[in-house]
DNA sequence: GCCCACATGTAATCAGTTACATGATTCT
DNA sequence: AGAATCATGTAACTGATTACATGTGGGC
């Protein structure tokens, strides 16, 4: 975020973490507390934050007002603040949407595939494996969510959860893809052999 | 990497680009400005660094003696330095490579789509088909690539071109699920309705 | 003469994690 | 009595990007 106080005009810039912020409090006004934890699911298996990472935004939203907070009595020693997306947020998070996204994708998983030959085979498909099945049950739940949500109607795009819905079939594909392919590299692995892809998951795991 | 010379002994640890490095040098010695290169394709994909975080990693490596380096004449003020990964390099890889991974995936593209009914419908469905679109290319030009070295025998584990094998497969994975996805989600904006996952690509794009 | 590939580095800044710090309320 | 949840913050550090800086050799 480069928005500073009295940089209120033209070009206010916000990080990806800023603009999160803002599609959460779409959901309604919240804490940062509650911030943390509604990033947690669905939208938390393809981006994070710390809390202490969504203070010092919070506090540069507020300043660029993006957001606007109401003070009030808190548990601890400091005061509870609970931030509500102003209607300026709201037109900053509309540009920023359609614009194409930039944040190249990482993964460590894929990684250390790359290397598969220098490490002991045995472990490496022992791993793959564990993804693989991580991956299976991460599907399956995944899959009765997204039918209980599109059960309420979540699956139009005029629902206000239709951007979880999208989430969770993106997590059920990234689940579905990811799981097929470790299960063939650990398959791979384990035999020493070239395997062919989607084979059913051999039986002695 | 917390790895600095003189401690060469029991809890040297290093960063995911550290091994990054590693894996890319079993592949064969090379000079930074060469594993930069090499970094693009195919694990750019998955991972990538700029030279100016290449450059400082190869000092720290070859201060905890993971790499060696030979200098010689080079184009520039400066000299050649050409690494090649030592015996405890390799090492240090095969005991990262069998351990969990840790980092989280991020994809602003899935950001985004969280917060899809917060912008312009047409707009955001065109963002959508456009790297729908994207995906198909990549989909095709990938399956071609895998075609060709599957018929070198790079999809056998102990060929030494199967790590690239096993990330080009996760990229064709990858690029179906996200493609097949992003058109879901571009024919639900444009339609304004709930659309079935896995349709054919309407016309008129 | 200009652009591109080769080749290596540093400085400043931004993004993100880990650890420190405080304290009320509710559940076990 | 101790742990978990609610609640907010800062400091130190690691990881990554952007920009600055230098210079050769080859092709057009």
């Amino acid at each position: 975020m480069r928005a500073r106080d009295g940089d209120d005009s033209a070009s206010v810039s916000g990080s990806a973490l800023g603009y999160a912020l803002l599609s959460l409090l779409t959901r309604g006004p919240a804490t940062g507390y509650q911030l943390t934890q509604r990033m947690k699911s669905p939208i938390g298996h393809f981006w994070t934050a710390k809390h202490s990472q969504i203070y010092p935004e919070l506090a540069r939203l507020a300043a660029a007002t993006w957001v606007e907070l109401a003070e009030g009595a808190g548990p601890g020693p400091r005061a509870k603040k609970t931030y509500t997306l102003t209607p300026a947020g709201l037109a900053a998070l509309g540009e920023w949407l359609v614009r194409p996204p930039v944040v190249a994708p990482r993964s460590e998983t894929v990684l250390k595939a790359y290397a598969a030959n220098s490490a002991d085979p045995v472990a490496m498909a022992d791993l793959y494996a564990r993804i693989a099945a991580r991956q299976r049950d991460l599907l399956d739940e995944w899959e009765q969510e997204a039918a209980m949500l599109r059960g309420t109607g979540h699956d139009r795009p005029d629902h206000p959860g239709f951007g979880n819905y999208a989430v969770l079939l993106m997590g059920i594909e990234s689940a579905r893809a990811t799981g097929a392919w470790a299960q063939w590299l650990a398959t791979c692995l384990r035999t020493g052999r070239a395997a062919a892809f989607g084979d059913p998951i051999p039986s002695g795991t």
